[in-house]
DNA sequence: TGAGTGATTGACT
DNA sequence: GTCAATCACTCAT
């Protein structure tokens, strides 16, 4: 049932990577692999811009961090902190590295696909962080540099809900804390943090 | 609160 | 080529 929306098109990834990042949220992102298929609405993102001392892209291009200096709408999947993958989308035209960090989704579709990647079947553990919901999706650098508006990671359009929008300051991070770049649902019970101090 | 983990990077031979 | 510092995190305590 969740397969009937349609990906985002390649057109929406082209907006300034701060009106991607609250526009991803309610869409909903989708990986089919042979397992089966998982899938969550984003709840929660942040916005990495170039001149941003927080991006990875902020200083020069390096083989890490291409996938942001790429085209629009396809991925960019990084390991950190020697076990954890965190999946980011590029934005802003090819030859400027910007993206946005996918932090957190609300579990739809393969719950029990997801339980089983995240041996937790608590509902709220399952997507509530970058590191998790990579996990609970099975995305890994097989899935850097994929095309999200076809193949089997996909970003999906959903109705459009108006839900309210908290914008504040970013998290884990060491510089740029000051800037406001992260945006998560109000109402969602999934996000990674509520407040940030 | 802090231990665990390993790819990436930049500064050195 | 080597080496050490860094890192946008999670989980158990």
């Amino acid at each position: 049932m969740i397969e009937r929306y349609p990906p985002l098109s390649p057109e929406f990834y082209k907006q300034s990577t701060v009106d991607v990042a609250q526009a991803l949220l309610g869409k909903l992102l989708l990986h089919r692999t042979a397992e089966g298929t998982a899938a969550g609405i984003i709840v929660e993102t942040e916005a990495y811009l170039w001149d941003d001392p927080a991006c990875h892209a902020s200083k020069k291009m390096t083989p890490r961090n291409a996938p942001m200096f790429g085209h629009p709408g396809f991925s960019y999947v990084y390991f950190t902190y020697g076990m954890h993958y965190c999946m980011n989308v590029a934005t802003a035209p090819e030859g400027i590295g910007e993206a946005v960090l996918i932090r957190a989704l609300e579990p739809v579709e393969g719950l029990d696909l997801m339980s089983l990647r995240r041996r937790t079947t608590d509902p709220l553990l399952l997507c509530s962080g970058p590191g998790r919901l990579t996990q609970a999706l099975a995305i890994g650098k097989d899935q850097n540099r994929v095309n999200l508006s076809s193949g089997n990671l996909q970003i999906l359009d959903m109705p459009a809900k108006n839900l309210p929008i908290i914008r504040t300051t970013r998290i884990g991070i060491r510089l740029g804390k000051d800037l406001l770049l992260r945006f998560y649902l109000a109402n969602s019970i999934y996000i990674s943090r509520r407040l940030n101090f």
